[in-house]
RNA sequence: GCGGGCGUGGUGGAAUGGUAGACACACCAGACUUAAAAUCUGUUGGGCGUAUGCCCGUGGGGGUUCGAGUCCCCCCGCCCGCACCA
């Protein structure tokens, strides 16, 4: 008998797989198409458990697309330029290009193992010229169409990495990777004009019926729609105007002052003729931005004394404020206030000692003392001083009456804002695509030529000083101007490493091609029908593709079928591991001391400390971090257990959107039920050749078929493999004969084939089955077998089961009834 | 504050409005063994009972229904996202 050694049949089969070129990606018309992608690595340096999950997962669709008739597409490749690299080189003196690729090596290294059905010779890095040089070329022509343009902006500043970040990447008000808090600060960047496209990507996002409605929401609510009435109010004594925008015009007899943001340029004047408001205002933009900050930020005003007109009645005159919880990027850094009808409002007024005027109150009774009264606009209310339509209507009726009032009147248009701004992606780093431009003194900012590029990195860079070692390179800024051939210089900024992944699953169609795609390979294969990865790219990353993908169609790399790049999104569940905190005792500065879980014991139980007893605080189901000394490492699981038990485990339990936790007793009974499963298949010859209930077995195999098949095709793959444990002990238990349970376990082969690929290759072949068990077309059951001759039905009166009988499937319903009230 | 999700045994988790707890972990018992490991078999929501069996049970309270973990309303708790957004 030969037992179950994954460390020698794992790779057998793995090297049978490439010797066959399996998972070679080829065009072919004559089959579905069928693209499953899953987040490509940072190259940190080492695979994470979470990566094995992701992959996995990914990798099951895959196979099982592939055996039922689809020509799948499924490749891998590496997220590689960002500041990791450089503060690697920065700590200890090497190349960012030479870590990078290093890192690559070793966990392709690490991956293979894993037997993914993925196509290695479609694999590329970011940080390979060819790849970012086709990201220059497409930056040019995103350019040409106006899609990429230069301003001067207050952008947000991290003071540690030295560079700029989107409004996308500061998390309360600090850098996303650095934790820096973030500064302000005036520069000329580069944008993408996104901020187009929010009406599109909004509406777009209700045709995604295969995304999680969480992360629809996420990107709809970052969008940001409103509708509003944008008007201007004349200053008193000037021949000027203040221009607010409001969501909320029906509120407007209820105004009380006018708020203006400190960067709003009548702050700005008012500043230069008046130290005290210099002064405040330079306080108000001093202020904390994280969510504490702001929630206990006072509301601050100051009186500029400048008054301007209510536009219903020019008796009615109003003061102005400078505030400082007005933003300027959001509308139009001015609103006037209604302290009736908002909170913050309220609190503003209250403070300063400002009216406060109702203009509606609830249909019946009166509204809250001290607080502004803020139904939803939905609600009905009655309206005391509204000036459009009826005296009891909902605020929504009311604000479309005002508008359109408004409109006739001649002052105000109604406007719609969106929340999103174009994307800054100017980047002072190094390590990232270098923005293909040149400055000129004659011609100011010139394109390079498509023919010089990819515009390369220098190698011969240094990081012993901070900032961008670009613009301190002795020669690599020097070049000819691409439009008059005198002497200029070339951008030094290099591109946001998230405009590298906004466009990778459009390359993996044509990776070699010298072009950015190639129009028949991405018809072909374009869209990637199944997206595979982490809930925190919800936002970000998503957005950006999707964005990315619209622009790539507008300059021809993409069709128009391709504008929403991705059909089907899944986000996966982080894999977590509990923590092993000491309870008695912390180090020497007062930290908490973290034990591995081979340092622990479970003792009358209680959870100690092996060596000394110490009690241990078990945190369960924590992410995995290095700090806290439960990371687990997939390379040490797949040399203990193998990896298709890591596989197993990765998918079974918890629901794929969920968390699951990695605990050991898990893994090693994941292990042992692979190695029942091999010995089922190993010992068949020895089992008799006739025997008993060979057709439950083979109503059972096809049942298993049909519940399995559901699993796989919704996501389930822990349900699938729930019904997988079912059959195998169903075969286990069966007395029936060799060949029924060689049909069964030829079945339980194949179903298993996409989760443990290698096991279902050694089982097909042991079992006699025909070439390799990749090219065998999935089990699909036969009806007639599903059909069970006698039903077992419960009995319940009331609601509550009180009896079971078994009766003949296709006796009339009146002699059931009869047998059950006997 | 706004938006979304979740709450089921000791644990992870199953249940198109129709036998709650599939499957697995853990625990316990038994078989095999000199012994252990491995393997196999069985038990395991709570309570009552010798037993056929009965009662209770899906965070709490109410409702719809012949029937609710599932649908509706209120409350409690946890998680995630967004947020001086005018």
């Amino acid at each position: 008998m030969t037992s179950y050694t994954p460390a020698d049949l794992e790779p057998k089969w793995q090297k049978a797989w490439n010797e066959g070129e399996v998972f070679l990606a080829k065009r072919d018309e004559s089959k579905p198409k069928y693209y499953v992608l899953e987040m490509f690595p940072y190259p940190s340096g080492r695979i994470h458990i979470g990566h094995v999950r992701n992959y996995t997962m990914g990798d099951v669709v895959a196979r099982y697309k592939s055996s039922t008739g689809h020509n799948v597409l499924h490749p891998m490749g590496f997220d590689a330029f960002g500041m990791p690299a450089e503060n690697a080189a920065m700590a200890s003196g090497g190349h960012p290009k030479t870590w990078t690729y290093a890192n690559i090596d070793t966990m392709v290294d690490q991956m293979k193992p894993l037997g993914l059905s993925i196509d290695w010779t479609r694999m590329f890095a970011t940080c390979d010229p060819e790849y970012y040089g086709q990201q220059q070329s497409m930056f040019i022509d995103m350019l040409d169409k106006g899609l990429v343009y230069r301003k001067n902006a207050v952008v947000n500043w991290d003071p540690i990495d030295m560079t700029v970040l989107a409004n996308e990447q500061v998390e309360d008000g600090r850098g996303w990777r650095s934790g820096a808090l973030v500064e302000r600060k005036e520069l000329t960047q580069w944008f993408f004009k996104i901020s187009d496209y929010s009406e599109d990507l909004l509406e777009a996002i209700d045709t995604l019926d295969n995304w999680p409605d969480k992360v629809k929401t996420m990107q709809k609510n970052w969008i940001g729609k409103s509708r509003g009435l944008q008007f201007s109010f004349d200053i008193v004594g000037r021949d000027d105007q203040i221009e607010v925008y409001t969501t909320r015009p029906d509120t407007l007899m209820g105004a009380s002052f006018v708020g203006i943001s400190a960067d709003h340029p009548l702050a700005k004047e008012l500043s230069d003729a008046n130290p005290d408001i210099a002064a405040f205002c330079e306080e108000c933009r001093k202020g904390g931005t994280t969510a504490e900050a702001i929630e206990k930020a006072e509301k601050l005003g100051l009186n500029t004394g400048v008054k301007v007109k209510h536009p219903l009645d020019p008796n009615w005159e109003l003061s102005v404020y400078i505030a400082n919880f007005i933003l300027m990027d959001y509308g139009t850094g001015a609103v006037f206030g209604c302290p009736a009808h908002d909170q913050r409002d309220f609190e503003f007024a209250t403070k300063y000692d400002l009216p406060i005027t109702p203009v509606f109150g609830p249909v019946k009774g009166e509204a809250a003392e001290g607080e502004a009264y803020v139904p939803p606009k939905a609600d009905m209310v009655k309206y005391s001083k509204g000036f459009a339509g009826e005296t009891v209507q909902t605020g929504e009726a009311a604000v479309d009456a005002a508008i359109e009032l408004c409109e006739s009147k001649g002052f105000g248009t109604g406007v719609t804002k969106y929340r999103l701004r174009d994307w800054g992606l100017s980047r002072q780093r190094y390590w990232g695509c270098p923005i293909p431009v040149v400055h000129c003194d004659d011609c100011g900012v010139v394109p390079e030529k498509k023919e010089n590029l990819p515009i390369e990195l220098p190698d011969d860079v240094s990081f012993d000083i901070p900032g961008n070692p670009l613009d301190r390179h002795p020669t690599w800024r020097q070049c000819a101007c691409p439009s008059c051939g005198k002497d200029a210089l070339r951008e030094t900024d290099t591109m946001d490493t998230f405009v590298d992944s906004s466009w990778y699953y459009a390359r993996f169609t044509a990776p070699r091609a010298t072009t950015p795609t190639i129009a028949e390979d991405a018809d072909y294969w374009m869209n990637v029908d199944q997206y595979i990865g982490g809930i925190e790219h919800a936002i970000l990353h998503l957005l950006y593709s999707r964005f990315f993908a619209r622009a790539m169609n507008e300059t021809g790399h993409l069709p128009d079928s391709a504008r929403e790049p991705f059909n089907a999104l899944f986000t996966q569940g982080m894999v977590t591991h509990a923590i092993y905190q000491n309870a008695e005792r912390t180090d020497d500065h007062g930290r908490a001391i973290y034990h591995y879980p081979e340092e622990v014991e479970e003792r009358d139980g209680e959870t100690v400390v092996k060596a000394t007893g110490e009690k241990i605080k078990v945190i369960p189901s924590a992410k995995m971090s290095k700090s806290k000394n439960n990371v687990v490492d997939p390379v040490e699981i797949i040399k203990q257990y193998g990896a298709d038990t890591a596989r197993w485990f990765v998918l079974s339990d918890s629901p794929p959107e969920r968390d699951v936790e990695w605990t050991a007793s898990g893994a090693e009974a994941s292990a042992k039920h692979l190695n029942r499963v091999h010995r089922l298949a190993a010992e068949l010859e020895n089992q008799p050749e006739q025997g008993t209930g060979d057709e439950d077995l083979i109503r059972a195999a096809h049942k298993a078929i049909v519940e399995v098949t559901l699993g796989v095709d919704s996501f389930g793959f822990n349900a699938s493999i729930a019904k997988l444990y079912g059959f195998t002990n169903a075969i286990a238990k069966s007395k029936a004969g060799r060949e029924a349970k060689r049909f069964a376990i030829k079945t339980l082969a194949q179903l298993m084939s996409p989760m443990t690929p290698h096991l279902s290759e050694e089982m097909w072949s042991l079992l006699g089955g025909e070439g390799l068990i990749v090219h065998a077309p999935w089990p699909v059951a036969d009806e007639a077998m599903l059909v069970e001759d006698s039903v077992t039905m419960p009995i319940q009166i009331n609601g509550k089961r009180r009896d079971e009988i078994t009766v003949p499937k296709d006796m009339p319903k009146e002699e059931v009834e009869k047998l059950v009230l006997k």
